[in-house]
DNA sequence: CGTCGTCTGGGACAGTTGTCCCACTTCGGC
DNA sequence: GCCGAAGTGGGACAACTGTCCCAGACGACG
């Protein structure tokens, strides 16, 4: 091993445990298993780290730092309409929910364990909160394109589209209905649309 | 501690378990804790059931057998109108969240944890299709009392609506913003309404 | 070149967990 | 009334957990 200093351990461990969690899920992300993963002794998980539970503070805050939407973005660009761009970018990420499951399962485990947990129930507030501004970011992506006007307030629509896309990866995740999970999209697309008035295009 | 056959033993520690896992999680369900909340030894336990697992998923059906969205029908006769319809039992479910978040945080707790675990994968299958089954009730209530035409399949509509839901749920739990899901609930209701043909009323 | 703070890693600790065993008691059918 | 089956409950076990300690090695700075 190496001689590596703290901080970098501590990136490393929570880049580990996040690897862990998507695989195995977080029940058996024990500090054993996150330094195995690390290529690390168990000794260096506490020099790094105060306890375990700040390392998952450290990977929820990993995972609410990453770009998350924005590799949707680029798949506006073919969408002619509205309810276009909501169904590519929705099958976007469902495309990317299917590649990675473990991911969006570990997204979900860790909200539901920071929000029974004493010195983490912040942060389930702080996650939704980025999801919200990303949303926010990749509506208004569509609207410098396609012009509509919404008849809706966008932090509403933007909450509107993570409650959905939430679900969405729920229901996805439980029965692995794909053709449903379309049916769903189009759907959503339809009504999102629907708060749009769009331009007349040529 | 009276004498109780095995099986009455076995429907009361899955009780006891589900009242543990709202209160205070999946991970402080212990067989120790579950016997506890349920007054018996902790050798009953394994008297009456062979494993943990077997027991949580004894807890997943006795979840899905529960009547769920049956107390939000008697809203639909005060509506007028599909889009209030919707708004009155998405609030309906809403004020149910609110008061027992635990209950709800304990659903997703236990489809995550059934997903990694390989004696219950098959679970929230079950689960999500008896969610997607009694939102195709409701909606056929609404239908019978309203008798919109519907321009989308029910069942796409019904997993529509599950997913909403959800999602509506997750974001409740992680903010608390009760004027933001409100929001999302009247749009939502908006977008539900928006598959609907209603009929003119006098 | 020495020394001091930083980093390493082996080992150990106490607590908790799921599961099991065995001696005991109670009940229903003969 | 008796006896086998069903139910009870105390105790124990091995495995695993998060956390900590301590002796040693390294590297930068004087």
């Amino acid at each position: 091993m190496s001689r590596i200093p703290a901080t970098e351990r501590r990136a490393a461990l929570a880049h580990a445990a996040l690897a862990v969690i998507s695989r195995d899920g977080l029940a058996a992300a024990t500090t054993r298993a996150i330094v195995a993963e690390a290529g690390m002794p168990l000794a260096s998980f506490h020099y790094a780290v105060a306890s375990r539970d700040e390392l998952l503070r450290d990977v929820v805050e990993l995972v609410v730092a990453e770009e998350g939407v924005a590799a949707l973005a680029p798949l506006l660009a073919k969408a002619g309409s509205i309810r276009e761009a909501a169904k590519l970018a929705l099958s976007g990420y469902l495309e990317f929910v299917r590649r990675d499951p473990g991911h969006e399962q570990a997204m979900f485990e860790l909200t539901q364990y920071a929000l029974r947990t004493p010195g983490l129930s912040d942060l389930p507030a702080e996650q939704y909160a980025r999801y919200h501004a990303l949303a926010t970011e990749l509506l208004d992506a569509a609207t410098a394109q396609l012009h509509p006007d919404w008849s809706v307030p966008m932090p509403d629509l933007a909450r509107l589209l993570v409650s959905f896309t939430d679900g969405l990866t729920l229901a996805w995740l439980a029965d692995r209905d794909d053709a449903a999970a379309a049916r769903s999209i189009d759907l959503a697309a339809v009504a999102i649309a629907g708060f749009a008035r769009e331009k007349v295009r040529a």
